[in-house]
DNA sequence: TGTACATCAGTGAACGCGCGTTCACTGATGTAC
DNA sequence: TGTACATCAGTGAACGCGCGTTCACTGATGTAC
């Protein structure tokens, strides 16, 4: 049984065992280091004590692979917005509760997109065809899209009052808008290098514009 | 007196005459169509019918020159925000002046986004560092950057008595990420592909919630 | 439980490609006399 | 106005590099009997 990976010097067999997903974190690590430019098949081979062509037993080529590190990073990014919903403090009512979950998408967003700036340009990266942060994996079981988390965010919103039915439609648009550019703005923009704190500020102010022009 | 580009078939002399705006013009045709990645030395002097090293007379290298074509569509995109105000029709009063010339800063960026998707990639790219949106050229005499025009739109809103002193401090972020954020779902985002018409609309959305948020 | 065999994951070697960059060069141009 | 010369923009050839991808292969694994 070789360990999932790192088994360059003790592979007890030539077999790898799961070399479709090491190749997967071996992506996902260059993204992290260098976007999806970085996602060089040959080094994730090499990270992952393989040869080259290896690869081709899993993906039909480089972008099959850049597609499924994208893919990935999407999910990690969705998994980062529910953790921050997750961590909030119980509310007081359920229309604050609302609120406070709404914020959470924003600001789980803009979290990952500081903390891996790598990945969240991959996430973004658009191979032939994108639009997979609204849709869930053709490969279904997914778990929620950013998209959906922000969906039913504004749904809530609704249902407590927060937002007008008749605000409710495009109201996605506007929201990730906002907040997809102020990461982007952070991210490679003028606000880069931003101290933490002063980039947490910042998402707060445009979350705080986007409660109130949505 | 060589032409200034596309000499290669009748090119008088060896000598070019204007080597490195014709580098820079090539690029800019590379970067339209392919956005930064695209800004390949190599075919920028293929483009200008010049040996790959003829290149160095006026680039240490090849960053140099995607910075000068980096800088050239920023400016690009100021422009296109000048023409959008520029095409404004007379207002009745100088508050819908002032409010008409905050829109059209939103309405050009987008536009610019929109027609010219790599050239604005391109501007918004960063080899080494960045915040030339923000910062005139080190070289002087540039025009208006893309951030001037919005803060002197800004400005006037307040004014005009459109935008409260209290909330000026750092409403640039915020109208711009807003802005900005459309821009990237629109050019390799989910929104991709949207009719010029809806992007349009999406955009006047944009613009009414940072009014409204601001 | 043991043997024969088909499968197919990973090997090894090689390919052609376009890239950025270097070197020593040449010859058109503008300047000094 | 004409000649000698320094400058330096562009040439020509070459480099090493890492890339994605192909081919024919081998041998570990799981399955059928």
């Amino acid at each position: 049984m070789p360990s999932a990976e790192n088994d360059k010097p003790n592979r007890e067999t030539y077999r790898h065992g799961d070399l479709r997903n090491a190749l997967i974190e071996a992506g996902l690590e260059l993204a992290r280091q260098g976007g999806p430019e970085a996602v060089v098949l040959r080094a994730a081979t090499r990270q992952a004590g393989v040869v080259p062509n290896a690869a081709y037993r899993h993906f039909t080529d480089r972008n099959a692979l850049l597609q499924a590190v994208s893919q990935t990073a999407m999910a990690h990014l969705a998994r980062t917005m529910e953790a921050e919903q997750a961590a909030l403090p119980p509310a007081t009512d359920e229309a604050a509760a609302a609120r406070a979950r709404f914020r959470a998408v924003g600001t789980g967003y803009l979290r990952f997109a500081q903390e891996e700036p790598g990945l969240f340009r991959t996430a973004f990266h658009v191979p032939g065809d994108m639009a997979h942060a609204a849709a869930p994996t053709a490969a279904g079981a997914a778990g929620k899209t950013p998209f959906e988390l922000l969906g039913a965010a504004l749904d809530d919103l609704v249902k407590a009052g927060l937002l007008p039915e008749d605000r409710r439609p495009g109201a996605e648009f506007l929201a990730w808008s906002a907040v997809h550019g102020l990461a982007a703005l952070l991210i490679d923009g003028p606000l880069r290098g931003l101290h933490p704190t002063q980039a947490h500020d910042a998402g707060q102010h445009v979350i705080d514009m986007i409660e109130r022009g949505i």
